[in-house]
DNA sequence: CTTAAAACATAAAACGTTTTACTAATTCAA
DNA sequence: TTGAATTAGTAAAACGTTTTATGTTTTAAG
């Protein structure tokens, strides 16, 4: 059974196709089409079930409907989320989101975009890896609406939403502070994205805020893409050798590395070893003792990112770039 | 600046635009090009970084080069891990997937399917919720390869990757028996499924087997999309009101959303209240104790699924269906 | 009646490819 | 020297839409 084209309904209908077109899309008022026809003409649609092809649709028009986001790894669960909550909304607004991941993979996140760019996609929402400035800056030339969110590049002029990584983790040293924690290590990982370092930056200013002399020491940067197994006894070595009284990781599963690794040492968590995670994750809530967490507000960033890029797109004009800083909270279980 | 096209790679060159797409298409030798027509206009292609409008490909030729993936729920780690698995997998062949979630609504997977047979995906990797069957057999219809994984839909005739539910379910209970089990309680949801069906039917057969009653009170069906706090509520009641000694949870959120309700209740997993959920997750590798899962291989069924789609997309021929029944392994911790 | 305006409708170009069918030039065997 | 076979390349149709420019018919005013 062949697919309907336009050309049958027009047949069908006893009418052109430029008639069946304007019904199609609205503009039957616009372009006086009768009354008679257009009622007609829906019928017949409705009753063969004809859909457009879109893909002719987006050859004519350049445009598609969908929304391109790249994120770094669907599996994680911070980014499945948030992909969730932007594909639920973005559904809403008649908008499809079609999604891929980078793994960090500065060579994957050119193809992605070059993908995105020939299958035409309206707009792009990243959470992007540094070296993709130059392919961000020409989607932007070329004048598609781009969202970075999460994570900013400093090098892109264009809208960024995300949460203020520093603050969430200053405060976060701080309460271990304040909890009268001295030692206080670091598990971050050396991949140079400007949210890692802010939550890095924060670290070591709350401690310099606090009279605490910030030691290379007690900061482990873990390899990304690097075998859980070997991290974690990166971070066994770590626990053990200093007198560590607190930890704060970078990462929700760095911190989960570092629980199966605490667990392996059989090493409590309590009053002398404290640990917070950076973006929450049911396995903190669940744990014992309950593991606080930087939570990022999920629902607040998607909604924003959302919002952004449908301006962009509803908009010709472009609107002057906005850097959305979102507070991040410290559950403190 | 404007995208380039063929015809400006053709003019560039001096050769026609027939000529540059049978070398963009490697088919230049079955053509007779010259080596030296091929070299000239592979290096303007190279220079000048024109990539081809998908678009119109996909308009001209009828495919994409995409699969469409149709899952549940992405933020579910579950389909999260299964969807990077198989993301992965059929880029290394060439293939981008799309992917979006039905959040087991019926409206919704529909509108999915339709969109992707708009985009003219070339396959379909589906978890299927029941109520689409008619869908589906369309699809069939139009020659378009489907591949259902996780559950499978009886009504339709193709092919099928899934765990072995039944004998996963039934396992569970009969370690729980072994270990003198006897009020054994079974929380699942109500969606009609199959695979929630089957591993219902395993808990069931297992108990008869072994000649402990069957009895309704010690099965809740949680309600799907139902708030979480009142899932809490109903499976506090249901630990409260009957001396239960173990439970087996049908899918993992359920198994969570379970271990909160006993931790609100101070009820300690040990030697006489056991667990067992269906799904693996980082949770109950770290929950204290440690949780008993069921794991599905997800690598496998990942590996199984690309392998079948793209033995159908490479061959015209409709293969013999295949219903691939993978086992699921008992992680006792 | 006439005719300008309004109402209704359409033909055809364009989007950027792939592919079929064709032409022109060269080679080679007899 | 012919003409068949091979080599090298191209024109134009087709994919299914949207949209511009244009053409008819009807209506209403004078």
């Amino acid at each position: 059974m062949k697919t309907l084209s336009i050309k049958d309904i027009a047949v069908k209908a006893g009418v052109s196709i430029t008639t069946v077109s304007f019904i199609i899309n609205g503009k039957a008022k616009e372009k006086s089409i009768s009354e008679a026809v257009i009622k007609k003409v829906e019928e017949i649609i409705k009753e063969s079930g004809y859909k457009p092809n879109q893909i002719a649709r987006s050859l004519r028009t350049g445009n598609s409907n969908i929304i391109g986001l790249i994120i770094e790894d669907i599996s994680n669960s911070f980014f499945s989320r948030i992909a969730r909550l932007i594909e639920d909304k973005a559904y809403k607004k008649g908008y499809k989101i079609i999604y891929s991941s980078t793994e960090n993979d500065v060579e994957k996140a050119k193809d992605l975009i070059n993908m995105f760019k020939s299958r035409k996609v309206d707009g792009y929402i990243i959470s992007p890896t540094k070296g993709i400035e130059e392919d961000i800056n020409a989607l932007l030339a070329d004048n598609k609406p781009v969202i970075l969110f999460d994570r900013n590049l400093s090098d892109v002029e264009t809208h960024y939403v995300g949460a203020d990584h520093f603050k969430a983790s200053y405060k976060s040293i701080e309460s271990f502070i304040k909890d009268g924690k001295r030692k206080i290590a670091l598990v971050t990982t050396d991949i140079d994205v400007e949210q890692i370092v802010e939550r890095f930056d924060g670290y070591k200013q709350a401690l310099i805020d606090h009279q605490i002399t910030y030691s290379d020491e007690l900061v482990l940067k873990i390899h990304f893409n690097q075998d859980e197994t070997e991290s974690i006894e990166e971070m066994k070595n770590l626990f053990l050798s200093k007198e560590i009284d607190a930890v704060l990781f970078a990462t929700n599963y760095l911190a989960i590395s570092g629980l199966k690794a605490l667990k392996q040492l059989n090493k409590q968590i309590g009053d002398d070893f404290s640990v917070i995670a950076y973006d929450d994750h049911e396995v903190f809530e669940l744990h014992t003792p309950s593991i606080s967490a930087v939570q990022q507000p999920l629902e607040e960033i998607a909604e924003t990112v959302i919002q952004l890029i449908l301006n962009q797109l509803s908009s010709k004009a472009k609107a002057e770039n906005q850097k959305v800083i979102i507070p991040a909270k410290l559950i403190e279980r």
